[in-house]
DNA sequence: ACCTAGAGTTTGAGTCGTCAAACTCATGTG
DNA sequence: CACATGAGTTTGACGACTCAAACTCTAGGT
């Protein structure tokens, strides 16, 4: 709103390195890294963020948002899940497009939009990869979920969310009938390949990576191991 | 795409500056006007566009965009309108707020998105407020019609077209039963005073000065006068 | 304790779009 | 025909954002 589009994606890339920092602070680096930007120009801005009450900061340390970064940039990522899920669910786009998509849209969506946007998808809690969508007053509830990396052999358990928005992940998954919901099974695991096979229910078997894997997010089902 | 949005921004205000120009040159100043921008800015831009082949413009002269100038503005004026059109008919916003919306969106329509919301809309040819929207190949043809300000008492006339884009205008029309497509007849005219009295179809009279009238389009239909 | 590799910061410069204010031009009225 | 008026242009400066490259700090290893 006040925030420039250039601010609301600092604010947005900060909150979410910040978030999968085990010390809850943002390396500067990641930052830049995040934005496709020179370390320079994240440190030039991080300044301007701190001097608007936005983020706290100490020369060489990490950066971690305040309580006003922090609820900007749950709105921004309201705006950003919102726009994905009417993308997916109401103009039928892929859900590997749709985050690119989002990241342009995001920053022109204002509150009456969002609004009428939030009522007509019938308020959604998850967008299309299973991210929690953070409500209008900026409460945001993670899933219960664990990495597909850690099941067992035998192990089964359905798809809730996929932390990887590359494109090319996402093709891939969905070419395998690993979708949000989908249900699947561990068939085999090659700890020295440092790769999983899966059955999706219904599917054939795939293999990934286990770092891939460990980018999915799933809940295990009780199912004969 | 390639351009910037600002530079969208130009080259759609120049095309509309252009059309409702006599001499089809749009003036300096109605360009910077209609931007809310110093004439400068406007003169500095301009140089640009003519530098990049959109638009060709000499010293104190009148601007005029270029084939090429023309082809980017209709396809930003059909990002413009559809979006309009996809804010009233699917998400039930007011046709009086749809403007200011669009002008910031439809700089984050990416081709891909744009096409979805066209299929969805069922391709429509005309937008909230009744104007044209340019298909994708840049065809454009506009409807016929007349000014209002131009029946005499008792015609009978259908509201085809609001070119004025006001929200306030356009809540007046709304509010009196004056949308595009209602059927209406004039039941009288100060020329003194410079109004008209207008009854809508099932409507109470409203009166509009005759200025207001002609910037609202209608077609005539036979009516006993 | 040193010292180095890597992370972060600073500086200086560049681009884009803007404005205010000084300037120039085209025109039509006297 | 002069010249005042208004339209358009130029200039110089600024803010926002960025980069490259020089610089500084921190931490880990020896
Ligand atoms: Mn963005
Ligand atoms: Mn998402
Ligand atoms: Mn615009
Ligand atoms: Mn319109």
């Amino acid at each position: 709103m006040l925030a420039s589009e250039t601010v609301e994606n600092y604010l947005k890339a900060i909150y979410l390195v910040q978030r999968e920092a085990a010390t809850d602070e943002a390396p500067m680096g990641k930052i830049a890294a995040s934005l496709g930007v020179t370390p320079g120009s994240a440190t030039s801005m991080v300044k301007k963020l701190v001097a608007a009450r936005l983020a706290r900061h100490e020369r060489f340390g990490g950066v971690r948002l305040t309580a006003r970064g922090t609820r900007a940039a749950l709105d921004i990522l309201r705006r950003h899940r919102l726009v994905e899920t009417f993308l997916v669910d109401t103009l039928g786009l892929d859900w590997s497009v749709v985050h690119d998509e989002a990241e342009r849209l995001e920053h022109a969506i204002s509150p009456l939009v969002l609004d009428a946007l939030d009522r007509h998808l019938g308020r959604p809690a998850f967008d299309p990869h299973g991210d929690p969508i953070p409500r209008a007053d900026g409460a945001l509830q993670e899933s219960e979920a664990m990495p597909m990396s850690e099941l067992g052999v035998g192990d089964a358990a359905r798809l809730v969310r996929v932390l990887d928005q590359r494109g090319d992940s996402l093709r891939f998954l969905r070419a395998s009938g690993l979708k949000v919901g989908a249900g699947l099974r561990i068939v085999a695991i090659e700890p020295g390949a440092g790769v999983m096979r899966i059955r999706p229910d219904g599917g054939a078997v795939v293999s990934m990576s286990t770092t891939a894997a460990s980018r999915v997010l799933v809940r295990p089902m009780r199912g004969r191991g």
